[in-house]
DNA sequence: GGCGTTTTTCTGGTATACCAAATTCTGACC
DNA sequence: GGTCAGAATTTGGTATACCAGAAAAACGCC
């Protein structure tokens, strides 16, 4: 909350951007020359990009202009894994900790995903998908946990809109989102569990495919390749 | 680690401040006053200071001071949960995933333990308990895993640090930690579930009770801010 | 013509000066 | 004497100027 400070806004853009597209990966995030763009100091726009740094968004080198990061598989695949069980944890916890409240903000949401899916671009569907599992965290109460399954969520932002923006699964995510609801209101830790565990495990073979088709597209440097660029096309 | 930048040799010397009740819970850091006392500008002190936040240490506060953070017993349990919970995870994964080397890394900081457990500062053994788990984490492959359980073992550093001093459990530390290394060599998923739980949940009960003590008696702060002055009773 | 060295430049790191908001102290008024 | 308002001080936020290290380009030597 409190998003009125000012790095946090320019994080949101600069986030935005990525996201989008309008910073793929590789591209140098010059904290000097982006400060000038958008009217700001560089201490702010530093600081903006510590932000994205820790979300794992852009990668931090030293002495070197931070980039914009690309992810391998096995990155994402791994970060998926820790979300899943965070997000399993949460359940199991949710069972008994979650008020009624929890449970009808979480129905709230997952009806407004339903009833928005095919309407809405896929960056502010995203941003409702993420407020559904944000949601089932918040309702262990417990808010390490909730913190860093967050984190996660934002982590695997780019990963999950490239995935959801490729093929949008309308079926499965609101049956499996409809899945969850129902097995926190039964308290069932078990249903949860068998829930949660098929939706994110879905959800991993997308991004997976979805990283993979990203990365075979470009094929020109890789990590460990110190100065091979554009060498040789005299 | 060659991270020898200024911010980072900061926060470090921060940490060790903190930890060691120098700088006890609600002390203002002021970052302009601690900036000019250490030699050093705001800047990498304010930096410093994000840093301390972002591990939990230290409270960032709009329009105010950042404070030496009080955790609650709940948040502190909170937190034990989620290590937890990842420690175990990373268990799972290293039954596959680990390699031998890892395995022999393990029991040479094992060792080194039960050989250091009587001789050494709390605060020095709490680096190699701590390095112990590390490794545990380490051995499953999994970056993000590994720095997330990391985050969570230094946030932990202090509430940790408080019931290892009040209490040691030389036989019970040692012993488990021989469990949890006995079932990962055999790679016995299970039995490494079960070691890392009885290891963690009793601590977690050392560290509940270690700051239920502290915060119990809070309002006789300032018990020195440089030596520790046993100036109660007597 | 190729390769090594030097110089130039680009970039992040650090220090410092300025600004705005908030808290607190003080003084006046009720 | 208590309370509220205003001014000054404190403190973090922001902008900018300076510095050091590294990459790249250009020049010169072999």
């Amino acid at each position: 909350m409190t998003d009125t400070t000012l790095p946090e806004q320019i994080a949101a853009q600069l986030r935005r951007d990525i996201l989008r597209g309008k910073l793929p990966p590789d591209t140098a995030i010059k904290e000097r020359d982006n400060a000038s763009e958008m009217g700001v100091s560089r201490t702010p726009m530093r600081e903006a990009i510590r932000i994205l740094a820790k979300e794992g968004l852009v990668l931090l080198r030293p002495s070197r202009s931070p980039i914009v990061a690309r992810p391998t598989v096995k990155e994402v695949y791994d970060q998926v894994v820790v979300l899943l069980t965070l997000e399993k944890l949460s359940g199991q916890i949710a069972c008994k900790a979650a008020t009624t409240a929890d449970l009808d903000a979480l129905s709230d949401i997952h009806e407004r995903i339903a009833e928005a899916y095919d309407r809405v671009d896929s960056l502010d569907l995203f941003e409702l998908d993420m407020e559904f599992h944000r949601k089932i965290a918040l309702a262990a109460h417990n808010e390490a946990l909730a913190v860093t399954h967050g984190d996660y969520l934002a982590r695997l932002w780019r990963a999950r809109y490239l995935s959801a923006t490729m093929r949008r699964n309308r079926e499965r995510v609101v049956t499996h989102h409809g899945a969850i609801m129902e097995a926190l209101r039964a308290r069932d830790p078990r249903a949860v569990d068998a829930a949660l565990d098929q939706h994110l495990s879905n959800l991993a073979e997308d991004i997976a495919a979805a990283i993979e088709a990203e990365n075979a597209g470009h094929q020109g440097e890789e990590p460990g390749a110190a100065g091979e660029k554009r060498k040789g096309d005299s």
